[in-house]
DNA sequence: GACCAGGCACATC
DNA sequence: GATGTGCATGGT
């Protein structure tokens, strides 16, 4: 059978193509993008993990060595450089402290349990420790963010109010638990929120308009 | 100049 | 338990 999730993600493949996520060149990157984006776009992102590269800081042993005042300065680009530099020094801390450093040995730990230590750090909530689960790890963990309740909520397939709980739920009840297809549907699902479900949605033009049962009228956000 | 971007913790009621 | 606010840079 048929599920509108299913629908949806053929549609937006067909539409948008492999994404290609996480951008990154190492899992170790890859996760420090994930604290660095939290309400940041992916550009300023870029330029905070260029400033590490280039100081030859995008390895566990070398961040964890470096003050918190010289991390902040490094990320300013990604925003909320203070608060994250010490976010990034927590998770260092996690990594260190629970791991001796060792990203393989911190992933492999499981899903269910290093999602619990990765939300015990503070900092990292639930979407970053999901993203770090499913694109860092690559553990079936889906990702839920403001695009996909937005996008999801819109089309009146989940309440409005639904909480991340709900929304991820709703994904992995409806799906098998695989990797590849949890990286490329949240990748989709941010693609279309960026073209097509801002604040300012721009709905006719949405390749998911059509899948509207009364033709797209919707209470606003 | 206003508004927005791939959140989260904390204060206050 | 719900709602509001601080954090900050860079693009439109």
């Amino acid at each position: 059978m048929t599920t509108i999730l299913q629908d949806v993600f053929d549609r937006l493949l067909e539409r948008f193509g492999p994404q290609g996520w996480w951008p990154g060149e190492s899992p170790f990157e890859v996760m420090l993008g994930a604290v660095l984006v939290q309400n940041t776009s992916w550009k300023n992102v870029e330029r905070a993990i260029a400033n590490l590269r280039d100081a030859d800081l995008l390895a566990p042993e070398p961040l964890f060595e470096l003050r918190v005042e010289e991390l902040a300065e490094l990320i300013r680009p990604a925003g909320y450089y203070q608060v994250k530099a010490r976010r990034l020094r927590n998770l260092m801390e996690l990594l260190f402290d629970r791991f001796d450093g060792s990203l393989e040995a911190m992933f492999a730990v499981g899903l269910t349990s290093l999602r619990e230590e990765l939300l015990a750090v503070k900092g990292i909530g639930p979407e970053t420790a999901d993203a770090i689960l499913l694109y860092a790890a690559e553990l079936p963990a889906f990702v839920v963010d403001s695009y996909t309740h937005r996008v999801l909520a819109r089309h009146g397939w989940i309440d409005f109010d639904a909480d991340y709980h709900q929304i991820q739920e709703h994904f992995e009840s409806a799906l098998p638990q695989d990797v590849p297809l949890f990286n490329e549907y949240h990748a989709l699902l941010v693609e279309v929120g960026k073209r097509f479900c801002k604040k300012t949605p721009a709905c006719d033009e949405c390749p998911l308009f059509e899948l509207l049962p009364d033709g797209g009228a919707r209470e606003p956000d």
